[in-house]
DNA sequence: TTCCGACAGTGGGGTCGCAAT
DNA sequence: ATTGCGACCCCACTATCGGAA
């Protein structure tokens, strides 16, 4: 064993394993739980990281090999060669790592950027893409022979930080100690994601935890409700709610499909409501396609949360939360521009 | 007994690849 | 050439069940 290990305090070095073969121990990286928490005591010693909207991806690296793994296993070594390449050109040659591979434009993280490359295996359809991808790491499962993930946090992100060379295309991910009100709030005004909080003591656990809790700067308005689908397999009342706006030439909007957020009595409820303002010809502006959408009179306002609008503007990442009544549909209007 | 974690199921936008039209 | 579909990515949420607390 070289020194990477010697570092690691007295007390946690018991907790080091020996290693299985690294694809092994990366088969299900550790998921954060959605929360709403704002509140973080110093004394509970929690790590904030700044939330990054990518796809999340474990690597291994034994000696000469390099394996590039999706959350769900996937081998991802044809995606992202220059990844592979800037791994086999460390000088540590053993190690297992966590991060997200993200795409960026105009200095923010860019999902649908970074979607144009996901798919892509050829190596002239890479090329041709033209998104750089930069691999954020933030955390170390494996290293040199040893399994790491029973050391705390900052254990595994100080030997992260030892083990690793970060230079382009991989970066360590920054993290602060203290202050995750204060910094939530001020990503939001940025027009960030959110945040990650993670357990500064917390063990490695491949699964979704508590341990790391997900801080989301959520968006969300009201919409006008202009038809719905309906309903596939046990679900019951309707698939989805059809949402729109009133534009500044005063046409409904489509923006997109809203199909998660009820229980059952709500969906019922819905379906009977809009079953009573039904009408045979489109509300919205323009051609909505949607095979099999019912209409309804846009009476109803529903309020809905979304991560983000899309290029085409759609809702991303869209939740039903309720109906309003103390609004008029006539004032619905889109409240945030497009980026 | 109550609560929590894991899973299945239903729903969303978007992209790519392939088969059918 | 266009369309539709499934498989992946990202995801939210509900309902259910079994084991932990």
């Amino acid at each position: 064993m070289t020194g990477l290990l010697d570092t690691v305090p007295a007390g946690q070095r018991r907790l080091l394993r020996e290693a299985p073969p690294g694809a092994d121990l990366a088969a299900r990286p550790m998921l954060a739980t959605l929360s709403d928490r704002r509140d973080f005591p110093a004394e509970e010693e929690w790590v904030f990281e700044r939330k990054l909207d990518g796809v999340r991806m474990l690597a291994v690296r034994e000696d000469r090999r390099v394996a590039l793994l999706s959350r769900t296993g996937r081998r991802l070594n044809d995606t992202y060669p220059e990844i592979v390449d800037a791994l086999a050109a460390q000088s540590c040659r053993d190690f297992t790592i966590d991060g997200e591979i993200v795409a960026f434009s105009r200095g923010r993280t860019d999902f649908s950027r970074l979607q144009q490359r996901m798919g892509l295996t050829r190596r002239q359809d890479v090329e041709a893409s033209g998104v750089a991808v930069t691999y954020y790491v933030f955390d170390l499962l494996r290293l040199e022979g040893r399994d790491t993930t029973r050391l705390s946090l900052r254990t595994r992100k100080s030997l992260l930080r030892r083990a690793l060379t970060p230079r382009a295309p991989l970066r360590t991910t920054s993290h602060r100690n203290a202050g995750g009100a204060e910094l939530l709030a001020a990503s939001c005004a940025r027009g960030w994601e959110g945040l990650i909080a993670k357990r500064a003591d917390s063990a490695y656990q491949p699964r979704r935890s508590t341990d790391w809790l997900k801080l989301k700067c959520a968006q969300g308005q009201e919409f006008v409700v202009g038809g719905f689908t309906e309903p596939a397999g046990s679900r019951v009342g309707l698939g989805a709610l059809l949402p729109g706006y009133y534009g500044p030439g005063g046409g409904l909007r489509y923006a997109g499909k809203v199909g998660t957020g009820f229980d059952r009595p709500t969906l019922l409820e819905l379906r009977e409501r809009l079953d009573g303002l039904r009408v045979s010809a489109s509300p919205f502006d323009g051609p909505v396609r949607e095979a099999g959408a019912r209409w309804a009179e846009p009476e109803l306002v529903a309020q809905i949360a979304f991560t983000e609008w899309t290029r085409d503007g759609m809702l991303r990442h869209p939740r039903f939360l309720g109906l309003r009544d103390d609004k008029k549909p006539g004032e619905v209007v889109r409240e945030r521009a497009a980026a």
